[in-house]
DNA sequence: ATGGCTTCATAGTGAAGA
């Protein structure tokens, strides 16, 4: 089973990209963030056209996910469980007898912002619906846009990024906990080219210089195997890039 | 250099992203 996590920064705009990415890797389930689309101008033919099925959870101008699958999802659940959140952030979805997690994860702006609070107020929300979410379904997967580097290997300039959002210890201390609750990096299962990256800034020539950083993940649980794990740069080349590229992992 | 691009909402700029 092939899954997937891309933010698209605006669906509107991406949307012909998405089409001949899902055309050309054929994936089980693809989970889309800052879709930045009303739920009623959802593109949901375009998506069943391509041979979808969709869910989806979003709202004007911010924020925005979706979950497009080969076989029908079920079971859906529409942000964190008793966590009041106005932001669309989080769908999840059985796909296939898998669980599928698909999270935005906040920004945080700045440490000394009411939304890096908001962030890590967040995570650990999210981190306590998680505990029970995989007593109830061992085979889970969560994918997104964590919008944290776990390590200083995947931040371009570690010394230029000390100091700020998605790289503070607090962050990172929030992705550790989710791999202790039995979440594994699928990425870090496998040798991986240095300096692979899933983001990179739209000013400065960041793509070409390959200043970039990896926030977007997929944690696998430990019921579910995997047999490859790749960021796929190929999309951040197109004219009008998302800054995201897809991040794409082989499960059984 | 608190900039630099891109999107959206809006009708000239401002917010937000990462």
């Amino acid at each position: 089973m092939k899954i997937a996590t891309w933010n698209v920064n605006s669906l509107k705009v991406r949307l012909a990209q998405v089409q001949d990415w899902l055309a050309e890797h054929q994936p089980d389930v693809l989970c889309l963030q800052e879709t930045k689309t009303e739920d009623a101008n959802f593109p949901f033919v375009a998506v069943q056209q391509a041979g979808y099925q969709v869910v989806y959870s979003g709202q004007k101008t911010y924020n925005g996910v979706a979950i497009l699958s080969r076989q029908s999802a079920t079971d859906m659940q529409y942000g964190i469980p008793n966590f009041a959140d106005e932001q669309k952030r989080v769908l999840a979805a059985t796909v296939d007898g898998v669980r599928i997690v698909n999270v935005y994860i906040p920004n945080g702006q700045s440490l000394d912002s009411d939304k890096y609070q908001y962030k890590l107020a967040w995570l650990n929300a999210l981190q306590a619906w998680l505990k029970e979410e995989l007593r109830r379904y061992p085979r889970l997967a969560l994918l997104g846009d964590y919008n944290i580097a776990p390590e200083d290997r995947d931040v371009h300039d570690p010394a230029a990024w000390v100091g700020n959002v998605l790289v503070s210890e607090p962050e990172r201390a929030a992705f550790q906990k989710l791999q202790q609750i039995g979440l594994r990096d699928a990425f870090r299962l496998f040798e991986q080219p240095e300096k692979s990256y899933s983001w990179w800034d739209y000013r400065m020539m960041g793509f070409r210089r390959n200043q970039g950083l990896r926030i977007d993940h997929i944690l696998l649980s430990p019921a579910l195997a995997c047999s490859a794990c790749s960021i796929d740069r190929a999309p951040r080349k197109l004219e009008r890039p998302s800054d995201h590229t897809p991040v794409v992992a082989e499960i059984t």
